[in-house]
DNA sequence: CTGTTGCGTTAGTCCGACTAACGATGTAGG
DNA sequence: CCTACATCGTTAGTCGGACTAACGCAACAG
């Protein structure tokens, strides 16, 4: 139901030897943890992450067409169909065709998109605080700081 | 702890809005960039992410039986399978039947399999040193650390 | 008009995490 | 000994998410 991820069948290691001190190691459990955390939480809301990428990309950057949301969020364009159709089922998004190109459809924030994303927000926000229940505020934002350098870095396409 | 901007319309150019900022988000794009660094790089030395988890384990703690070894690694006992075939192809551990307990198997690591654990540490050291290349030492450390406590948080099986 | 590109959509592949069940074997209780 | 149950290695299969391919359509450049 929750999709994926689960910590090891038991503890595994215990010494912080060549396996377990292995940042990449490290972050594939974190994440596996934190997914797991987000998608349980969303779910009793009735969301999926992908729900809130786009709801809060609509609201940060304005109505878009689906190609340009996709860019946006990360999200593959084939899945955004998807992803749309669950948002409006809700109505929580508007999908309406572009007059100036009929290829596109502009999709649009509702008012209930809006309320509805306020609510995720303190979803999130109390699953993050759950998540990084173990660090002090200085160390959250420290975490975060690293982590969005080591993103960026990556994220400059070089292929 | 996330300052609860205001609801500005459309002004926040570059500020690490909602989306971007989440810790969650930036976890699984990271971990994205990691898997795929690591996968690429293993597969040059015709690895996989698991082989080493299961080498380095058995080079830590000695032979065991495969469920022991799935224990230890997170590896579903059912997948143990086929990595261990992979990795008894090659040489690099040898299953023999364990006497005392029939069922079993005791998996153990050759010579071989010490030697490409070796040249295995020394690709994944320089994968992380490219993971972490925009980082200093001491932000690297830093980093492992918040992870490990993070990890070991919710390691913690509190269900 | 012609070829190229971007769009939304459908279908389908690929792969890793995870479950279920089997036969063979071990262990414990009566 | 017999019965019940747990554990082991293995096979097969489900499930979901990331990703690809190709379609019909529209825009645009020449």
């Amino acid at each position: 139901m929750t999709g994926k991820a689960a910590d090891m069948p038991h503890d595994a290691t215990q010494t912080p030897g060549r396996l377990r001190g292995r940042a990449s190691r490290l972050l594939a459990q974190l994440t596996n943890q934190s997914d797991r955390l987000m998608n349980e939480g969303l779910s009793l809301v009735d969301a999926r992450k992908w729900h809130y990428a786009v709801l809060a990309s609509l609201h940060e950057f304005g109505p878009g067409s689906q190609a340009t949301l996709s860019r946006r969020t990360g999200i593959f364009r084939s899945d955004m169909v998807g992803v749309l159709n669950e948002l409006a089922e809700r109505d929580l998004v508007e999908r309406v065709p572009d007059p100036d190109d009929r290829r596109r459809n502009v999709i649009s924030i509702t008012p209930q998109g809006r309320r509805h994303l306020r609510r995720l927000d303190k979803v999130l926000d109390d699953l993050h605080d759950e998540l990084l229940a173990p660090l002090t505020s200085a160390e959250r934002t420290e975490f975060v700081r690293l982590l969005t350098r080591l993103v960026d870095h990556h994220g400059h396409a070089h292929s």
